[in-house]
DNA sequence: AACGGCAGCAACCGCCTTTCG
DNA sequence: ACGAAAGGCGGTTGCTGCCGT
């Protein structure tokens, strides 16, 4: 049988990416109201969405003050030496990093950072036994960065709300030529290492 | 020109911690 | 002092677009 909670008002829960009608009613709703007490703001605002799904949304995509956009080296070099300390500590990472979420930077360790440790690895006969730290993570230097592009495809899809009035924290993306941002990355390695 | 595989990102899930009644 | 609910966090998944064959 199907259990239903029977809340009188069952609301059909909605997942999956949010639309463009959905960020405008939330960043209306907490222009208004303030953020915060997210299971009632999510039904007042009248979303169907959960509190924690309209959390993460603002906290990671709509919030003024987001960043988004390429990691510039200074950033990528802060997520390796606070990683190396702290391990996946993602939220606390960034903290030091203004603007940056703390999924933004667990997504770009793993997809960026990780990947080059493994490959990394393979390089130089990486065997099992990290002599240094081996409790956490791994690190250990570089190898290919050719196809690197920082800047990639920024954003696609529907991008932030361009309407936002404190549109400062949306750096239009135009990777175009800003790809000087050649990040010696093998530097940036190097200097892990020595830790 | 079409297909398959890969990479990157947004969002979800479940667990743990904190706060409130 | 205890229990319930909400918030916060990290891991994981699914989708989309891009690149190579």
């Amino acid at each position: 049988m199907d259990k239903k909670p029977c809340k009188s008002q069952d609301v059909e829960v909605r997942k999956g990416p949010w639309t463009m009608e959905e960020d405008l009613i939330l960043m209306n709703y907490i222009a208004n109201h303030g953020e915060g007490v997210w299971n009632s703001l999510a039904r007042s605002a009248g979303l169907k969405r959960t509190g924690k799904s309209c959390r993460l949304r603002w906290l990671n995509y709509l919030r003024p003050d987001v960043r988004r956009g390429n990691i510039t080296p200074e950033e990528q070099l802060l997520i390796m030496e606070l990683h190396a300390k702290w391990g996946n500590r993602w939220s606390k990472i960034a903290k030091h990093l203004p603007g940056r979420t703390d999924n933004e930077i667990k997504n770009y360790w793993r997809t960026r950072i990780q990947k080059h440790i493994k490959q990394a690895e393979n390089f130089t006969g990486q065997t099992a036994d990290h002599q240094h730290h081996h409790h956490n993570n791994d690190q250990a230097s570089t190898s290919q960065l050719s196809s690197c592009g920082p800047a990639d495809h920024a954003v696609e899809s529907y991008s932030p709300p361009s309407f936002n009035p404190n549109m400062e924290a949306f750096q239009g993306p135009f990777p175009t030529e800003s790809n000087d941002n050649f990040w010696s990355m093998e530097d940036l390695w190097s200097m892990q290492l020595l830790n």
